[in-house]
DNA sequence: GCCAACGTTGGC
DNA sequence: GCCAACGTTGGC
C-alpha cells in the first residue's frame, strides 16, 4: 500500500483540467528528475495520491489514482531515461489542505513536502495520507489497492 | 520578482 | 570523480 503526491503549477496543469480529463486520465509527463521518475516506476495500478497546486494556491486540492503503469514519457522524444504513469482524478478534497497547515503540524515534519521541497513526485506515508484526508474533510479516504 | 535550495552539466 | 557554474523550482 503506497500513497503519493503530485505537484503541478495550476497555470500549467490544474486540478480542474485533471478532472476534465475524466476516467481515462492523463500521462503525468514532463518529470525530469530521477528520484521523481523512480517514484513513478514504483507505482501500482490503483495507488492513490494527492494533487498539489504549487506556486499558486499552495494546497492539496484533490485525490488521484494511478490508472496506467509507468511507460515511456511521450514528451521525452524517445529519450529512454524518462518514464511516467497515467493518473486520473478520484475526488475533490472538500477543504483543501494548505502547505501552511502542513508546515505548522508536527505530524508532518517528516513529510517529503516539507523535507524535500523541490521533489515533484513524492511518496506519502500512510499516516500522513490519512491525517491529510481527515483535515481535508474526507470521511472515508479512498485506499490504495487493499 | 527575488532568492535559497538543490539538481545537473561540464571542465579539469 | 570532483566541484564550480549554471539552471530550475517553488515559497515568500
Amino acid at each position: 500500500m503506497a500513497y503519493w503526491l503530485y505537484k503541478s503549477e495550476p497555470s500549467a496543469w490544474s486540478w480542474e483540467q485533471q478532472k476534465a480529463a475524466g476516467a481515462k486520465g492523463t500521462e503525468w509527463t514532463g518529470v525530469r528528475n530521477y528520484l521523481a521518475r523512480n517514484n513513478m516506476r514504483a507505482m501500482k495500478i490503483g495507488d492513490k495520491g494527492f494533487f498539489y497546486h504549487s506556486n499558486e494556491g499552495l494546497e492539496i486540492v484533490g485525490i488521484v489514482e494511478v490508472c496506467a503503469l509507468s511507460h515511456p514519457d511521450s514528451s521525452a522524444k524517445g529519450d529512454p531515461k524518462w518514464d511516467c504513469v497515467d493518473i486520473r482524478a478520484v475526488m475533490d478534497v472538500p477543504k483543501p489542505v494548505t502547505l501552511k497547515e502542513i508546515k505548522a503540524n508536527s505530524k508532518f515534519e517528516k513529510m517529503a513536502l516539507v523535507t524535500s521541497m523541490r521533489l515533484s513526485v513524492q511518496p506519502v506515508m500512510d499516516e500522513e495520507y490519512l491525517e491529510i484526508c481527515r483535515l481535508g474533510g474526507i470521511d472515508k479516504p479512498p485506499r490504495s489497492s487493499d
